[in-house]
DNA sequence: AATTGTGAACCTCTTCACAGCT
DNA sequence: AGCTGTGAAGAGGTTCACAATT
């Protein structure tokens, strides 16, 4: 398979959610040049982008939002679910398992662990906060695809190392610092902290926005 | 004042972390091709993104850490506090002020709002929640430099116009969905969404994982 | 001897521009 | 006539490789 770029996957999320809404709103048509004005890109960005994995389009006509966007949710494994757990009960991993979009896109929070005895069995959006510990049986048993590390930045390799360990081939890390797995496992960091700080850095050096 | 891409800015806010767990860490000195290692890319992209904006090293022996961190916390308009204000009380909103890593690098968090009257009033943090209406009394009487949208997807638009019209310059925003502003207002999309479905467009054509 | 700072080469991603289809 | 799909051109970002410096 060709190798496409996280530019192109992370544009398609856009696209699907764009479609979405279109959706919603009853459209059932939509050119290049309306959904890259949606994105703020350019049409030719979201042809490229298609051309990738196919011809979903009519010439002259468009593209039909509801099958382009089964198209892209074929293309991104939206189409079926993903079993996912949560490592940190704290503040961003008690929002995200009551976080709807997640649920909405076919991922489903199974399993929220936790190290702090305080904190283990009391509920959480109707889950039970189980001790990190067991992880590996736990992680096994609800056949967990994807992880989510929500700890703190000093203890985030620890919780990345045990869980490959489990066998876990895909890791969300919302901690802020950069964790080093094996080339199987898929990683991608999502700091909150960077966006803020580059808000940051732009508004110090009063550069025009969009530049 | 020279273009900086993007990534470069966001490699610095890792280059931050990194040398802050150096410092902790106890270590004085640190070569480029050690940072790059911690952060998974080569050394020559460090010392260039350096370069745009000075010389911070001593050739034969690397970069002081600490005076490196502040260097990059002065570029990054770390080294002065922010007024933020977020806009929804809902899971994400909560999550956000009481993360401790925005306080951490100068982002107070001064205000929180929502639209719902059960909401509005209760406290969370220490901080009243106020409701959305009092949004361009609230944001001018606090000097709000940055504010957050943390509001369901068909909210967001209308959030973002209304603080756009409050005077705000600098917009995160947590909402799935993409938002029009003004060309001089900064805007950047924080969506936990995409990141997890990136992970489930690569595990679902199985790829080898850092490709 | 070691490591930075940087012009040049290289590579990847984006945009252009138009043939081809509806 | 209108809009897609795409090869080619262009722009931008990354890596190389080495002179400069400690």
């Amino acid at each position: 398979m060709k190798k496409i770029s996280d530019s192109t996957v992370k544009r398609l999320s856009k696209y699907y959610r764009s479609l979405e809404h279109l959706i919603e709103k009853g459209v059932e048509t939509v050119s290049s040049e309306e959904l890259a004005e949606m994105d703020g890109i350019t049409s030719a960005q979201v042809r490229k982008d298609l051309s990738f994995f196919g011809t979903f389009g009519k010439r002259g006509l468009g593209y039909n939002t509801r099958a382009l966007k089964d198209q892209i949710a074929e293309i991104l494994g939206l189409n079926r679910r993903w079993n996912v757990a949560i490592v940190g009960a704290g503040n961003i991993g008690r929002a995200l398992v009551a976080y709807e979009e997640f649920r909405k896109q076919g991922f489903d929070i199974k399993l929220i662990m936790d190290s702090d005895p305080q904190k283990i069995g009391n509920e959480i959006h109707g889950l039970r906060i189980e001790d990190v510990n067991r992880a590996p049986e736990l992680i096994a048993q609800e056949r967990i695809d994807i992880a989510i590390i929500a700890v703190p930045a000093n203890a985030a390799q620890q919780v990345a190392d045990m869980l490959v360990e489990a066998g876990v081939k895909a890791i969300l890390n919302f901690a802020p610092r950069s964790l080093k797995v094996p080339p199987h496992v898929h990683i991608k960091n999502e700091n909150m902290a960077i966006e803020i700080e580059a808000l940051s850095y732009h508004l110090s050096n009063r550069n025009r926005a969009n530049s």
